[in-house]
DNA sequence: ACAGAACGTTCTGTAAACGGAACGATCGTG
DNA sequence: CACGATCGTTCCGTTTACAGAACGTTCTGT
């Protein structure tokens, strides 16, 4: 997808969310009503300034609109916030959502990959397939991930830190 | 700082980090040379493609130069990557990188406040300043942040991810 | 059914972001 | 000392992002 439309259609997706109409946030917004419905459909161009102003009146830090799409899958609701690496091992750092009610799988990774995660509220069950365990609020897991692996979040959705470590090569 | 301002300066730094002159980051990227050098010293107001053409053309996020500015300490080097609210607490999710040679002490915060440490490499001496601990590559520490606490790198500069969680209010 | 308001889109004139050319300054190199 | 090469800045004509006006459409209330 070509950048405007993306970043047009996650500005539109923003401001549906918190229920503002377009012409209301272009008052609240200083932008041009014309230039946000633009915007929104991906035929402009924004500049820093407008974007700026934007995602300030929309309370969101500017990253939400410009940062990497997230990852989706069954159960799991991803978004890549940060990547190191090093001579030895790529660090990929999510953060991530469980949607109770499905599991997720995943198969196995490429040898040494390890996860950690870190749990902000919910209950997850983690880890190797053939024996996961569960971490609570507040409570970090770590697992091999390179034999296939899944999330559940238990009763409520799981909101949390993901890591992933995995060698270089 | 003004935020065009703010934005060329770190593109200036990061060409100047990889050792490409202003010249040669124009050919790469596309980018007019006279535009780049307006934008490096926040004379302009860049758009979207072509702050993207940039940051391709230097091998980095786009975060990098739209994304909170970093905390500076005595030893520890910190941006925030993420914030999540719930009804009960904050949680702050920061990039570290720990100095070795220098410890940075921390005072009591909030009542309830407290701190995750994820290394990806090298071996931190990090906690509660009466009884820190020591936790190498891969590993992960936990501890009460409301009574004076420290971070330092034991040997080589420590890389990691600091998780601060404190309670609403 | 008809006002009136609010919605999102399209139009218009202006300000400014763009690429590229011209410029002086600072290098090495013969 | 020239000479050419490359540096970063300043200038210029074109393109386009902008704010605001004008527009057709969809509600809501009397």
């Amino acid at each position: 997808m070509e950048l405007a439309q993306e970043v047009g259609a996650r500005l539109r997706r923003l401001r549906q969310d918190r229920g503002l109409s377009l012409s209301e946030l272009a008052r609240r917004s200083g932008v041009g009503k014309g230039t946000l419905s633009e915007l929104e459909t991906g035929q402009r161009n924004p500049t820093l300034e407008t974007l700026y102003a934007l995602t300030t009146a929309l309370d969101a830090p500017l990253s939400t609109v410009v940062g990497p799409a997230p990852v989706q899958g069954a159960a799991v609701h991803a978004v890549l916030t940060d990547r190191v690496q090093d001579a030895a091992a790529v660090w990929e750092v999510y953060r991530i959502r469980i949607q109770s009610g499905a599991v997720q799988r995943s198969a196995a990774h490429v040898p040494g990959t390890e996860e950690h995660l870190l749990v902000f509220s919910g209950t997850a069950r983690v880890g190797p397939a053939s024996a996961p365990f569960e971490v609570g609020p507040g409570g970090h897991a770590r697992w091999a991930a390179d034999v296939p692996h899944l999330y559940e979040a238990v009763g409520r959705d799981v909101e949390g830190v993901l890591v992933v470590r995995y060698p270089v090569g």
